[in-house]
DNA sequence: TGGCATTAGTTATATTTGGAAACTATTTGA
DNA sequence: TCAAATAGTTTCCAAATATAACTAATGCCA
């Protein structure tokens, strides 16, 4: 049984990870690329982050059956933004690919939220950047190293 | 402005919390409630965190226009999670609140996500651990006391 | 090898969802 | 007191998504 209470580091991740996140997301949509839906921008950055990925995949992140994924993707290919392609080993596979112009799109997107999150950090005193960075490291290993929690 | 800080805490944060977020989202997805909606329960948690709030701020912050939400708060209220009355004092307006069985609904989804939180982060050190708070309170202040973005 | 089951993705159809516009009720304010 | 504004709901329509059916490729094993 695991042990609770303390001062709980689960508990406050639990409480600022997902404050965080609502107030990036709200700036992103102040900001997001007009002609590109959240979906299609989630769609974009994860197969930026897994190219050559399956549309399954696609699908499972996004939290969409096929059909929708297939119609989104899709549409990202009609505008140029990424690639689908038979997969020589398994032909019913496709891989999908980001394209230079979908990756720019997606990486002016993260700069714009990397400088708001600077602002928002511009007044901590560099013992707290440092001891943010470094909680971020570690929290990058905690998560990276068990992806799946298996059952 | 100090600009360019060389290990770039946003950075580091734009690296993580939005993985974290995925890893959160995707535990949700696992073990949620299966008659309550991501929508659902985003608004359902956000009534939690301001009770007595309006409509149109439910609308906002699920991100869907009024109509929208107001189907959704009915829908909450149609299976006793919330409760929806005319605000006394202005009598246009609603006051949302979360009941008793909304309540426990949103508890034992955070639980279980904190649980999960808890075996991820089991294998921390102490002091890793003690890292990892003293960062979520440090964001945590940097965020909620300028929570409007300025341009 | 042949043939059947399985898998990945697309197409077709139906349902659901969400938005704009119109409507009701209430408040403001001139 | 009446026009304008505001909060929310309802109506109606368009867009998004799911389920089901279909195509094509692969795996299996007899």
């Amino acid at each position: 049984m695991p042990k609770t209470n303390r001062s709980n580091a689960a508990s406050d991740v639990l409480d600022t990870v997902p404050m965080i996140m609502r107030i990036i997301r709200r700036n992103f949509r102040a900001r997001r690329d007009p002609d590109l839906t959240l979906p299609e921008f989630r769609a974009l950055a994860f197969i930026n982050r897994n190219p050559d990925c399956a549309l399954n995949e696609v699908a499972e992140f996004v939290g969409v059956e096929a059909p929708a994924a297939s119609k989104l993707v899709e549409s990202l290919v009609q505008r140029g933004l990424a690639t689908r392609q038979a997969d020589a080993a398994d032909r019913r596979r496709v891989q999908i690919r980001v394209l230079p112009k979908g990756e720019t799109s997606i990486q002016l997107v993260r700069e714009h939220t990397r400088e708001f999150l600077n602002e928002q950090l511009a007044h901590l005193s560099p013992s707290e950047q440092a001891t943010v960075t470094e909680a971020m490291h570690i929290l990058k290993d905690a998560f990276s190293n068990k992806p799946p929690a298996k059952e």
